[in-house]
DNA sequence: GCCTCGGCTTGATCCATGTCAAAGTGCTAC
DNA sequence: GTAGCACTTTGACATGGATCAAGCCGAGGC
């Protein structure tokens, strides 16, 4: 997860990862933004928070993976978002969260005190529209993952979720759209199941499957190549498509 | 769908009804917003917005139910938002739709053109704060119906729904919680597939299971009384449960 | 080198929900 | 009244994905 030394990412020159909070600040709101803001450090596997905690701090990931699920009182749970490096996390103008938030690597988030930054989303309209404009972007995602969920057979979803992936991931690398890719899986298949609402045997079969049709390969049970990014969506049933990008 | 007359409809007089822009808004700003606003009436199955269409405006439901669908090109449909009266739709900062929205039954609106709307959202931060704080509430709830759609069973998903319209009926009815409770569904059996990521039969089979076990009584198809909200909750598999506001 | 353990794969079987088909209900137009 | 139509219900059957169960693979510990 190549985590980059701490002392190089931070509001004022990493706006690209940062886009989360800072791509539209002005420089001196970037100051103002470094000067509430913080890291904390979270090891795979950890809770960054539990639903219905308050919560004191907004930020956005700088490294590693989270996810966020919901879960019922029998156990079902639902993944309903996946935090990749520069995603955003928290709820300006809530108290308590609404999913637990758990590390599923070794995460560094940067966070801002949420009070502070409350503040400075008064004083500043760049963050307040920025925020409305990423929180649009994030429902605009989950609805699309509501397809997804309600009406895509097993193939379909999991062609959706790693066409999400390879995309984001291409997002990252600039160079843009080549036809063939690579990348690593972060996610179990068991987080790729709660994702997609489906049982772990079955993504697993559905990943041999799409396999030994020539849709993707695998080295070992992570690294997948999909030699034609065309012929994935097409597999994912869509071809518009926004990505799901949180 | 007892339409009122227009004219007792406007940002200056019912910020109840119309809560999704005007709830915090000074008078000045009430006025501001008067200023700028027109109604557009639109019939039942009438499409109110293309996906992909150009928006020039944006607005809430004054009366009527109109619904937020996605479509796959083979036909496959899913509802990712229901729209009851006070309801705002729009995406201040965005150009095309994103989504089918089409009036399911006769409808108003009340309308602000887009780019005024956008210009008061720079100047009276007000509006945009509620406007965060809506997509916010949006957001939730299209994460809780994730859940519904990848982890619930059909028949949860029928409960899920039904609690779902009775708690906002509720909330527009002053008098609050009763344990006993009926209302209109205002959606066609397709429709309520169309939600659930089920099949038509499937919801007929399971409302006539749900009313043969005594969780709901029906008048004729639409009428729905609810003997015991507990009782439904219960069989939705959910308690804590913000709703699916939208 | 072998053991253990977590994550993954594969097989056999079951069942919830989809699919296809027919018939019922109630409303509107004539 | 009755013909037509949209919506709904119900039945019979098919099937995709869940469940239960066994075994595989690779990494780390001793």
């Amino acid at each position: 997860m190549n985590a980059p030394t701490i002392s190089h990412i931070n509001c004022a020159d990493c706006p690209i990862r940062h886009r989360a909070v800072c791509a539209r600040c002005e420089s001196d709101e970037l100051a103002a933004l470094d000067s509430i803001k913080y890291y904390r450090s979270y090891e795979a596997g950890q809770p960054i928070i539990w639903s219905g905690d308050q919560m004191n701090f907004v930020g956005s990931v700088v490294s590693g993976i989270a996810t966020l699920t919901q879960t019922m009182e029998d156990g079902r749970t639902q993944m309903v978002g996946l935090l990749l490096p520069s995603d955003f996390v928290g709820r300006p103008g809530r108290d308590g969260a609404a999913y637990n938030v758990v590390a599923t690597t070794d995460l560094v988030m940067c966070c801002f005190r949420k009070k502070p930054f409350e503040e400075m989303m008064v004083t500043t309209p760049h963050i307040a529209h920025r925020l409305l404009e990423m929180t649009l972007d994030e429902l605009d995602a989950a609805r699309e993952w509501m397809l997804v969920l309600g009406r895509k057979t097993a193939r379909e979803k999991i062609a959706s979720l790693l066409a999400i992936i390879a995309r984001r991931d291409a997002s990252l690398t600039p160079g843009g759209a080549v036809n063939e890719m690579t990348f690593d899986l972060p996610l179990t298949r068991e987080a790729m199941a709660d994702y997609l609402g489906l049982t772990l045997e079955t993504v697993s079969r559905q990943m041999s499957a799409l396999k030994k049709d020539g849709v993707i390969a695998l080295e070992g049970k992570r690294r997948v190549t999909v030699p034609d990014m065309g012929n994935l969506l097409e597999e994912a049933g869509d071809d518009s498509d926004g990505g799901f990008l949180m």
